[in-house]
RNA sequence: CGGGGCGUAGCGCAGCCUGGCAUAGCGCGCCUGGUUUGGGACCAGGAGGUCGUGGGUUCAAAUCCCACCGCCCCGACCA
């Protein structure tokens, strides 16, 4: 391709919008442009890296037996509303207003299990696995840092149908095992963990994670072992609240003014570890207290989990003054004048000696006995994992980063093929719902997630594998020196030729420009024809990423850009493992 | 949805507080001509604006007031 005749629009400055490193330099290098909040146009290099990522994603798709599909975005309501998804995705589906019953579809369970229903009726069909690339439509929210949170964004979806568990299993592990290739493929670092399968559904689900500043997810990571989670169900091997030999009598004490552990701590010299912090909320309508120690953080999706809760929401002043007779600070376990479920973190198990709100304002209760002065009728755990603390697998501290996902995968089990009806017979003739299981890649957060992770202060820095070209071809004061003219036109047509994608700047434009452009849009090697270096009979390969530079005569660049490009493709792969 | 901010040329911004000085400026980019050319050149000339939209106040509105729309940020939410 020839810079003059191509539409790509760099920009000089930073957009104001752009916030996280890959907006920026997506906007700047003229991947993408916004055309509404959350909904990005892709401009021919940015789309030319979505096509690279998408053949890597279709070949380890088809690597483990994928069958490509390309379902309609528009979809009838009917099957979302036999899923129940009508009412629990909400306001985040997009609904067509001028044609009833139709929606945008920001996923294809339903109707995978739709067809599924029509013609897989026998075990001797499965398993399958079915997949395709194509855009999903979501009404968040608040869209953010360009396209890792869109309205409107590509996903790779796929979906697993088995006849048992154990084919369950091994559809998961296959996708598993692709999404692991593609993502090291695409040069990324990630990480996997174990995650919360949330609305979804299903027994377990693992997602794969890029570690970012940008991301929106929150992990926790071992510094040492292998262990990894998102924070909505991380562990970590904390010191549990050892019970003390004797349970003093309870005792109600006066705390005027005390609206926080700190308070009590600082003003009553109590260990922290002894004070345990209540919270109420409100679960599917009903009060709940949750009593955690000391400073710990309760972590809402763990919570939300254990109760087993369509909806959760911390109270409100009044339902707090309504249920405990306090406000926040003053509540606690003892004497509740509403009885409610009472669940208590796990660190707390069966401790005593323990100081907590009476509900009553300005007065706390110790020597507390959790087994003795109140009922709690579940232990579980409900904290937030903090930086520093021992990973549960080997102990050494974890950290916690935040991450972008880039890829999720889910057991899905029955749920939705009961719901649509997707049932076959086994080989004892026996109806049975297929087994489901389902596996997202977001396209553009790959893409992203690259960038955040390969990029320096110059521009983009890509890898063969998935950049918009392979070589920048930069020749300097063409216009004016033929020599430099004929011997870049020659290098463009000798490189096209031998299948390597080259960007030819036959712009004239300044040496400095140019330079700037060719940092800025990241491909991995540079070809530099100028004067200076023509008249010595050499070219200058220039490694992008390292600023390495090799020169050579116009009759060995062919072989070199194939070596080095060989070589930093396998670099690629190495970054990533 | 709650809180905050912004909307002036393709991009980045100033002007607004305290209305008139105004034919709405500046830098970058763009067009023409010339000089330049190894890290975002220089000179000269030029094009480009319903000041987000609608209403109101006023002799007079980019500027003050109201409503709406759009965008960004923090939070809530996020299969």
């Amino acid at each position: 391709m020839r810079y003059s005749r191509a539409f790509i629009p760099t920009l000089r400055e930073t957009p104001s919008e752009a916030q996280a490193i890959s907006h920026q330099l997506m906007l700047r290098a003229g991947l993408i442009r916004p055309l509404a909040a959350g909904v990005y146009s892709f401009l021919p290099l940015g789309w030319r890296v979505m096509q690279k990522v998408m053949r890597v994603i279709r070949e380890e798709m088809d690597a483990i037996g994928g069958q490509e599909f390309h379902f309609p975005a528009l979809n009838p309501v009917e099957i979302w509303q036999q899923t129940g998804r009508v009412d629990t995705m909400g306001d985040v589906l997009f609904h067509i207003k001028n044609r009833e019953g139709l929606l945008l579809a920001p996923t294809h369970e339903e109707v995978v299990a739709f067809h599924a229903r029509q013609h897989i009726k026998s075990y001797k069909d499965l398993p399958q696995i079915w997949y395709q690339i194509q855009p999903k439509f979501r009404n968040e929210p608040r869209p953010r840092f360009g396209v890792l949170r869109g309205r409107q964004f590509t996903m790779k979806d796929s979906y697993s149908l088995d006849a048992t568990w154990e084919g369950l299993d091994i559809s998961y592990e296959k996708h598993a095992h692709a999404y692991r290739r593609i993502f090291q493929r695409c040069g990324l670092r990630f990480f996997v963990v174990g995650a919360s399968s949330g609305a979804m559904g299903g027994s377990l689900s693992q997602e794969f994670m890029v570690e970012s500043p940008a991301g929106e997810d929150t992990c926790a990571v071992c510094s040492q072992c292998d262990y990894a989670a998102n924070a909505e169900v991380a562990r970590s091997a904390v010191d549990p609240t050892p019970r003390m030999p004797d349970s003093q009598p309870l005792e109600r004490f006066p705390t005027p003014g005390v609206r926080s552990i700190d308070d009590l701590v600082h003003r009553f010299a109590l260990p922290e570890e002894r004070c345990a912090k209540a919270l109420l909320y409100i679960a599917d309508g009903r009060p709940v207290m949750v009593l955690l120690r000391g400073n710990d953080e309760l972590n809402e999706v763990k919570l939300q989990a254990v109760l087993g809760a369509i909806s959760l929401r911390p109270a409100s002043p009044e339902e707090l003054r309504n249920y405990t007779g306090a406000s926040a600070g003053s509540i606690g376990p003892v004497d509740l004048p509403t009885p409610m479920l009472i669940v208590a973190d796990e660190r707390l198990r069966d401790a005593n000696e323990l100081v907590s709100g009476a509900n009553s304002d300005g007065y706390h209760y110790r020597h507390i006995d959790l087994q003795r002065d109140c009922r709690i009728d579940l232990y579980a755990d409900v904290r937030t994992v903090q930086m520093g603390e021992p990973c549960p697998e080997c102990k050494a501290p974890l950290r916690i980063v935040r991450a972008i996902e880039v890829g999720h995968i889910f057991k899905l089990g029955t749920k939705y093929s009961e719901a649509l009806g997707a049932m076959f017979l086994d080989e004892h003739g026996r109806e049975c719902p297929i087994i489901m299981g389902s596996y997202g890649i977001g396209v553009e957060r790959i893409i992203a997630a690259f960038i955040e992770q390969n990029h320096d202060e110059r521009g983009i820095c890509w890898i063969p594998t998935i950049a918009p070209f392979h070589v920048h071809l930069v020749a300097l004061a063409l216009e004016r020196d033929e020599a430099v003219r004929q011997t870049a036109d020659t290098l463009y047509e000798q490189l096209g030729q031998a299948g390597i994608e080259v960007l030819y700047d036959d712009r004239n434009e300044s040496a400095g420009v140019k330079f700037n452009d060719a940092d800025l849009l990241g491909l991995p090697l540079q070809l530099i024809v100028g004067p200076r270096t023509v008249g010595s009979g050499l070219v200058e390969v220039k490694e992008r990423r390292s600023d390495r530079r090799h020169y050579v005569a116009p009759e060995q660049v062919v072989e070199t850009v194939q070596r080095l490009l060989a070589q930093l493709s396998e670099a690629g792969c190495e970054i990533a493992s």
